[in-house]
DNA sequence: TGTACATCAGTGAACGCGCGTTCACTGATGTAC
DNA sequence: TGTACATCAGTGAACGCGCGTTCACTGATGTAC
């Protein structure tokens, strides 16, 4: 984190702290989940006293505050870098037919969106709690800064452009001609409505099924969320 | 509530006080959220001291439980009646075609999957923490009892049954094939694997716009969240 | 209809807890001459 | 290289708060004779 070149070593000593303490964060997140972080329970686990977090955060949300735009970096740096391996491996006819482009190999580094979405998956099975505290049911009472929807609007357009590299192929829907005239969100990305309808398809059809999964929703249903996910998404390339 | 024939006056006001004190949790909840929730605080507004509540609930735990177990029945319950009122309406060949059977009239009871996915929506945005309650992120630290596992597989076999009435005709997926092997969760229903895979679709395509939309991740993109919902639901029934 | 007793709703005090946060202070680390 | 000073990390005590929950008690409501 930050450039350790000009870096005092007081400043590399804060940077690490810092670091530390959002570590016990995500691992306090992970087994309480985000509404219960508490600075003290973390001062505690770091050998330290509770005011002792002041000198690094300010308040418990600022520190909610950047575990939330780490989360957010973190998962646009994945799907960057994806897009970026997808598109060197496979060439320009990035998933084009779709049907079984799903599940079978390159579940890592897959063309264009199928590959995103199996980036986005694995990233999110990485660490349950992380996914949830960005696209869960919001914290009551926190209100995220304008920077944070920045970089969430950086995820869309990579949404938008791996979908452009392969447009779907059907006539145009009621809510293509919408968003004809409503995206705004979509910055100024040349790409046309139907793949505005695409991204908005993806983004919502990989969220429904993950985020029942994470909250174990299918526990004990028997089947596998991983078939229903690739299908999902087959089923969205297959346009 | 319960059978006020054959109750006695303070059975009665029993029954009342605990509708009260749902009533008075709920309207904390669509505020704070349900990892908030706090007798003491659903006392002072009823105007009785904290511990009086003991007389009603064992302890939060049971409240949070009874709270959850209404959502699912009163979602089960709606389901149900829209199912019936769409049974009798538009006779048997319900949800025929797919394409353009989302937005247009029947809005609350529409026939098949489409006036299912209909009620639900409409009784997602009448209480969005109510959704959230049962479908978003759990709250931390608490477990479900069974019988409510039973109340969401309810929900289940409306879903399994409306989709029955016209099953999707396309070529068998490799979920399908999955599905006809791992059907527990369908109990004894006699639905064919392509009518399995469309009810999960149906549940996550539903959900993943839904719970998107409730959690605020819309707000401010610009487009009309409805549109995106009926066009998830026109592909899930174009099949 | 009236009295004696049991049931039960609700109160107030109390316990122990953990929270976020402020504040005055100690002691170590870095900086300037 | 050594001394004087400023910076800053971390502590412990404290404040005020609200939480869930227990307990002994009062007073009203219902029941039995």
């Amino acid at each position: 984190m930050a450039d350790t070149g000009t870096a005092t070593p007081r400043e590399r000593y804060r940077a690490q702290i810092r670091a530390e303490i959002k570590e016990h964060a995500w691992q306090q997140i992970a087994t309480t989940g985000a509404s219960a972080l508490s600075l003290n329970a973390i001062a505690k686990q770091m050998g330290m006293s509770g005011p002792a977090l002041y000198r690094y955060y300010a308040n418990r949300d600022e520190l909610i505050t950047e575990l939330i735009r780490d989360a957010y970096r973190s998962l646009a740096d994945t799907l960057r870098s994806t897009a970026e391996k997808g598109g060197e491996e496979s060439g320009g006819k990035a998933a084009e037919g779709g049907a079984g482009s799903g599940d079978d190999r390159g579940d890592d580094q897959g063309a264009g969106l199928a590959g995103l979405a199996h980036a986005v998956r694995a990233w999110a099975l990485r660490d349950p709690q992380r996914y949830l505290l960005i696209y869960g049911t919001p914290v009551p009472g926190y209100h995220a800064p304008d920077d944070i929807t920045a970089i969430s609007a950086q995820i869309m357009t990579l949404l938008l452009d791996a979908g452009s590299a392969a447009p779907p192929r059907r006539p145009e829907t009621p809510l293509d001609h919408h968003l004809a005239g409503h995206r705004d969100w979509a910055g100024d990305h040349p790409a046309p409505p139907a793949v505005l309808h695409q991204a908005l398809s993806f983004w919502t059809r990989i969220h429904g099924v993950l985020s029942l999964e994470l909250a174990g929703h299918f526990a004990g249903m028997g089947f596998d969320p991983a078939l229903l996910f690739a299908a999902e998404l087959d089923d969205l390339l297959a346009r």
